[in-house]
DNA sequence: ATAATAGTGTCTCTTAGACACTATAGC
DNA sequence: GCTATAGTGTCTAAGAGACACTATTAT
């Protein structure tokens, strides 16, 4: 191959129709976004859950999916997912982030020969738990991320994470573990919480997301080591105890990692 | 950080005349790769390089660029990015992960109003130093990977980076803080290198991609720390010193991140 | 006072880094 | 023997985790 003056087709739709050669034949691009929120489950145990649709054709026709769709050709990559999160839930993302681009030969419907082939670019994102509330529809609805999430009492069973759609099992997989992987060394668990917010319920989002208990002293000392802490002058009062100071999160506003975020 | 330019040689613009509608318009798909290794510099210091292809045409006229091109319809996006690599080169990868979708509305040239915007999937690799050799052409050569490369003589002056076409540079710059990040934690190393080595071998290695020097007891330690080196019975002989044995890695043969092999 | 959680202090065990030491080849 | 690098031993400082302790509110 030459590598220069190849021209690239547009692929997709019907368009191009000079172009015939079936090598040339481009994969249709889409995106989709995990969306991750904390909500208590039915024990009152706060878990992640995840907002997904449920599939009104063949194929996975009545099994969830994560929300997608096209890439249109005005808007970045990261804004189509922020339209997904919109048009999905109407929630603004707190934070949001690439996942990775799926693009496997096998992940379109094996059975249907000449579909075509989908690359999908994933992003995740956190949303806070107190705006998390949309009106769930038949085909839009919470569901546990993983099989630590309780049962909704219908779909997932205690213990069993929930089927989805095409390779989305899969990809919800990964995008948990980098959730789980980024809380510990950054600052992504901040974006669950409103803007104050006392130790104990940002430990109680580590808590949730890592799905075992901290050491309430020693993680004080390594939150407080980090500098995007902010105490304030005020207390959640309230508790049959001492109130606990409010603070305020003062790092990066991460809406896509810090080295791309444009991109 | 504002990114401009497509990664590839796509030919740059006026083609695709009988696409008009620009809402529909689907953006076009191709992948670029990152290809490092590494090489001694004029001084005999050893540091990271890689092959880059010159451009024959508007826009980034003569200057530097990623290999890269279009995803064919038959391939996954990681076969496609081997795919550059031995059209390039001829070289086969002995580490292949993806690294970003690059996909800003300002990628396309600014100049070309109605060019084609381009939604690029970028992975990088790591070849063996001794397989790094490929008959270099006027339009694709070695070029040091960053600023402390040393220079080539001509392109690079010694303490500033090479400057790349389109957004190139930055894609290079994530590529080379990926590498630096994983070599720290994870089996990246290993990957210069052929079947045997010295523990010698492999700290150079993480020197050189480190750009520091590391404590031969303590790095020692470390490594073997990690239960995927095993000892050989065969010494490295002839230095004017005691010889020092020879290890083989014995870990995943990565190539794709674990997690992420087939998608 | 009691219950409950906020918040502090401190001990220990592990680990990262510095660095001194011994080993063994070629000359 | 000397030189050069291989390879080992060990001291120290910093950090992670466990956990006991004090503080302050509502009742």
């Amino acid at each position: 191959m030459s590598l220069f003056g190849e021209p690239l087709n547009t692929g997709g739709g019907g368009l191009n129709a000079n172009v015939s050669e079936r090598a040339t034949l481009q994969p249709s691009l889409a995106i989709s976004t995990v969306i991750f929120a904390l909500k208590p489950d039915a024990n009152g145990k706060v878990s992640i859950w995840m907002p997904l649709v449920r599939r009104t054709r063949e194929p996975f026709k009545g099994q969830w999916a994560l929300p997608g769709g096209p890439l249109h050709s005005d808007e970045s990559l990261e804004d189509a997912a922020r339209r997904n999160l919109q048009e999905t839930t109407g929630i603004e993302p707190a934070y949001l982030e690439q996942l990775y681009a799926f693009g496997g030969l096998q992940r379109s419907h094996k059975k249907e020969i000449g579909a075509q082939r989908v690359v999908s670019i994933v992003y995740w994102a956190l949303v806070k738990g107190d705006t998390a509330e949309f009106e769930e529809r038949h085909n839009v609805q919470w569901q546990p991320a993983d099989a630590q999430g309780s049962s909704n009492g219908q779909d997932a069973i205690q213990g069993s994470p929930l089927d989805l759609a095409f390779d989305h099992r899969e990809i919800v997989d990964y995008a948990l573990w980098r959730l789980r992987n980024k809380i510990e060394y950054s600052q992504v668990g901040y974006h669950f919480l409103g803007e104050l917010f006392t130790l104990a319920q940002l430990r109680e989002v580590h808590e949730a997301v890592l799905n075992k208990t901290l050491d309430k002293a020693n993680f004080r000392r390594d939150i407080l080591a980090n500098k995007d802490l902010e105490e304030t002058e005020h207390f959640l009062e309230g508790g049959r105890h001492r109130p606990p100071k409010l603070y305020r999160y003062t790092g990066p506003r991460g809406l896509g990692s810090p080295s791309r975020s444009t991109s």
